[in-house]
RNA sequence: GCGAGCGUAGCCAAGGGGUUAAGGCAUCGGAUUGUGGUUCCGACACUCGGGGGUUCGAAUCCCCUCGUUCGCCCCA
């Protein structure tokens, strides 16, 4: 390409996709404020071995995805590939859990992987999630599914399903491991390259692949439950029961397993079929150890991340976002009109109309026929003649009525304008 | 990172070696020089993502490259 372009996997939101992002954002907000979660910002890059302590390096999100930079000092830095490590950092460095209790905070913002684009994949991408620190009670997780629930349902999807699992402690999972690699060594060679490569690295992993032959291998692996502690079992099932109890529809799904270390006992994702290959559109789970391991205190938490992309495709499907309109439209002509027009507008916005003024000098037709366009309630017009007796026309455009009336008569009037416009809307 | 498809105007597109690159939407101008939503007329790609090659001749064939889509991997 010979002009400029933005980077591969980058994408410009323009007004048009805007009012969909403004909308998901504003039913967040009200969703979160609803179950009382209070919004934190964080940088967008972090110092590099926060990620790769935190998420682990074995993941492929820190081995193969991450967009990191030497900083002019020489510091090795990475744009967030996700924000729960750098929450659990925050927390730590301004010790928020000192404050007692529960924290329960959320986000929204960009995260960077460096992948392959696809419908709803993008090297840069948005993610709005919750965390939920220092409880360790199944409510919690509970709790932060059914916001998650709420958050979807208030944007109006229908059909989210929830898949749930447990993967028990850090030592259940140890445990499972040494279990799962004395099953499947004796195995090896018939296992695909892929799923040899995790045998070292990462065995869980195994277990959702997709080739034939290594599914049949695994078949009859011992089972993750089989090496959960009776606790975390007990755990499982009293989240489960809060789900059942809270009227939550959810899939087990022994396979689920997540991709990043840090997680503990609960994972779960919630699918929209919709979206084919990149169904999920919401996941997260429960990450006891991650504040300690990044050198806090023992705080127990849970959250879930959910891809804007991916909403904002499901969104747009069920339509429906108004588009939204000005209050009037202001046309004029003529060099005084076009300077009191210029100042009417300001008039009118400091009054609280939303007001947009016509600069293209055309013909009043042309300037009237954009004003239909534009959606405004009424236009205001300004010729020589109204700027000769100080006056303007307004024209209700559903009805077409005019009316003239004194350009310093405007703020008297305000309130009859605004009572008019709440007319028409209702 | 691997395999495959696609790339013609702001948008949706036809055209698959022969020279004027269909059509629709949008936009702009006019009919209507101070009054809109309809209608009618007109304008709107020296050029087919970019670069190179084959050919008398390339949007059409070949190579490279960029972007995108689908599958794999992984993931929100």
């Amino acid at each position: 390409m010979a002009t400029v372009q933005a980077p591969r996997g980058t994408k410009d939101i323009l007004p048009e996709d805007v009012v969909y992002w403004q909308y998901i954002e504003a039913i967040a907000r009200s969703t979160f404020r609803s179950a009382a979660y209070q919004e934190i910002r964080t940088p967008i890059f972090e110092q590099t071995n926060l990620f790769e302590r935190g998420i682990g390096e074995a993941t492929d999100v820190v081995g193969k995805e991450m967009y990191t930079f030497t900083d002019r000092g020489d510091r090795s830095l990475t744009l967030r590939p996700e924000n729960t490590a750098g929450v659990a950092r925050a927390l730590i460095e301004h010790n928020l859990q000192a404050q007692g209790g529960v924290q329960r905070l959320w986000y929204s913002g960009p995260m960077f992987r460096y992948e392959r684009p696809k419908a709803g994949r993008q090297r840069q991408f948005h993610q709005i999630g919750v965390e939920v620190l220092g409880s360790a009670s199944p409510r919690a997780d509970a709790e932060a599914i059914a916001v998650a629930m709420n958050f979807l349902a208030a944007l109006g999807l229908k059909t989210p399903q929830l898949m749930f699992n447990s993967i028990g402690s850090f030592e259940d999972r140890k445990a499972y491991r040494e279990a799962l690699v004395d099953y499947l060594t004796p195995y090896k060679d018939d296992l695909d390259s892929d799923s040899q490569d995790r045998l070292t690295r990462n065995p869980l992993r195994i277990l959702d692949t997709k080739v034939e032959r290594t599914r049949e291998i695994i078949q009859d692996a011992p089972t993750l439950i089989q090496q959960m502690s009776s606790e975390s079992i007990q755990r499982f099932e009293q989240v489960q029961q809060l789900l059942t109890d809270l009227g939550l529809a959810y899939t087990i799904d022994p396979q689920l397993v997540r991709g990043l270390d840090y997680y503990t006992h609960t994972v779960f994702e919630i699918q929209a079929e919709e979206l084919g290959t990149e169904a999920t559109v919401c996941a997260g789970g429960r990450y006891d150890g991650l504040v300690e391991q990044l050198g806090g205190t023992e705080v127990p938490a849970v959250g879930w991340a959910s891809g804007v992309e991916r909403l904002l495709l499901l969104v747009k499907e069920h339509g429906a976002v108004p588009a939204q309109a000005v209050d009037f439209y202001v046309v004029s002509r003529g060099d005084r009109a076009e300077a009191n027009a210029l100042a009417l507008s300001q008039t009118l916005r400091k009054l609280g109309f939303a007001v947009e003024l016509d600069l293209s000098g055309s013909a009043f037709g042309k300037q009237f026929k954009r004003a239909d366009r534009s959606g405004a309630a009424a236009c205001f017009t300004l010729g020589d003649a109204e700027a000769e007796q100080g006056t303007v026309q307004i024209k209700w455009l559903a009805s077409g009525d005019q009316e003239e009336m004194k350009q310093d008569e405007i703020e008297a009037i305000a309130p009859n304008l605004r009572q008019k416009l709440d007319q028409l809307v209702s």
